[in-house]
DNA sequence: TAATTTAATACAACTGAGTTGCAAATATAA
DNA sequence: TTATATTTGCAACTCAGTTGTATTAAATTA
């Protein structure tokens, strides 16, 4: 947590959040800023980004990793509790604006959720 | 669908099913069944299982795919959307027997839900 | 501003779950 | 028993993600 310079490869993946607010997988940054910047600087950009509570990261579709901004977050408390949409048609996926009441559980104790709806989106749809 | 033949494999694979009620990941049973099976043929049984609506499958922690049994499922209709919960201590997975509420979405046509629990399960608490 | 420290990056090699093609084996139907 | 269609084993492959290390570039200090 902390401690994250303001180095080009930051600043120009923020710039892609920024961008819209869809949520990007790990394979198409790198895809796309691969003339400009290695993979594995992709994945631990990110990587420190969730740490920081600036993105956060879930699985898509095939365990594909995600990413999208965090709302609400810090390093070291997550309230971004909410389900993702993604689409089977053209693989955009987005967060979905309302939180998910997670079930009381006898026994068990609930550290993380995550909740993946799957389907056709508006634009896919028409 | 249909047409699966009562092989060595398959029966072995629907053995570990029948054992108890947990969920099992495919990498379980490659491992376990390391002596006596491919691992080609363990994810191809897997497959033809989920296809007959026998087992559903989905991803748990990492990515990994886990199997477990469906109530009330047939091969052309999965009724079965249900959480999982996915032990961060012990890697234990099982299907919670509620079922989920699915958030009306306009505009979107939802196809797949998948609800990942994660946490410390009833015998990790202790 | 230059020197020092520390984090970030590129590169290549690796990991490991899952897939594919094909020949041989085996279950089922005739 | 024979025919035929599915299943299996094997080897080679795919590909998202990881790791080690030397180099580069921020940020800090003098």
């Amino acid at each position: 947590m902390g401690i994250i310079r303001k180095t080009k490869a930051v600043e120009a993946v923020l710039k892609e959040f920024d961008k819209n607010s869809f949520a990007i997988s790990a394979k198409k940054l790198i895809t796309f800023f691969n003339s400009e910047f290695n993979k594995t600087t992709i994945y631990r950009v990110l990587d420190k980004l969730e740490d920081d509570g600036i993105l956060h990261s879930f699985l898509g579709k095939n365990g594909l990793k995600w990413y999208a901004k965090c709302y609400g977050c810090s390093a070291n408390k997550h309230n971004d509790v909410h389900p993702h949409f993604q689409c089977l048609n053209c693989g955009r996926v987005d967060c979905l604006s309302f939180g998910v009441s997670l079930p009381n559980i006898p026994d068990r104790k609930i550290e993380f959720s995550q909740f993946l709806i799957q389907g056709q989106c508006d634009e896919c749809l028409i």
